[in-house]
DNA sequence: TTGCTCCTCACGTCACGTGAGGTGGC
DNA sequence: TTGCTCCTCACGTCACGTGAGGTGGC
């Protein structure tokens, strides 16, 4: 599949394919001989798991190491156990960025009501 | 107050409150001989306003307009037709980005799942 | 063959973070 | 007088946005 058609399916701009294939986050399985990223099922769904993660605010390199830690728990026979400690750390910081970002959901709600009064 | 004491009670960094002051954001009311910035009570209820904006994901342009328009409906006398209108589209806005939040939220929380599932 | 999609530079942007070197305030 | 707080550069960072100029794919 065309970087186009992950863009739309995923709802992330074609530089952010491109630079998360830059920086190493996510590359594409395969290129065609024109040079074309090639996508699979596979990379949407690994695309997919960064959304998840990124509204709390990770860096592209924390989302990396986390991907690649689920992925060995998902792997037989790999070293579960440091992959296990590093994504015990990375739930505890999800769990506390989630927090906050309830935090923020909350001051949005207070500016709409401010805003609403005012033109009340 | 100064800078430092405004810091804490707003939970900003001393770099955001320069920076603000640099972009024309929110300027300090005054500054001591020496040069130190003087916040007033009016200035950290600004702060705390623009903070609620920030989660929206407004620039600080965006949001310094804001501010003056909602500042200006506080006013008697002033051009009270522009900044309603102004505000009519900030809330729209406001209302959209809100969504979004909420969508995030729930993307997070997948990603929690995620985590601990494999984890269990 | 015609477009539409894709490619790689490479500079720009936004909102600060992070020292460096120096001085004001109580 | 001693620190602790504050000041101004000014470069760095992160995650892309945005053309420019060119070519692959069906």
């Amino acid at each position: 599949m065309h970087i186009g058609e992950v863009a739309e399916r995923t709802e992330l701009s074609l530089r952010s394919l491109r630079h998360w294939d830059e920086v190493g986050l996510l590359r594409p399985s395969g290129r065609t001989d024109g040079g074309f990223r090639l996508y699979t099922e596979v990379d949407v769904e690994r695309i997919l798991a960064v959304r998840r993660m990124k509204p709390l605010g990770f860096t592209l390199g924390e989302m990396k190491a986390a991907l690649l830690d689920l992925e060995t728990l998902g792997t037989a026979g790999a070293d579960h156990a440091a992959a296990r400690e590093r994504l015990a750390l990375v739930q505890r910081e999800a769990v506390e960025r989630r927090r906050k970002l309830v935090t923020q959901l909350a001051m949005a709600d207070e500016f709409i009501a401010i805003v609403e009064q005012r033109l009340a």
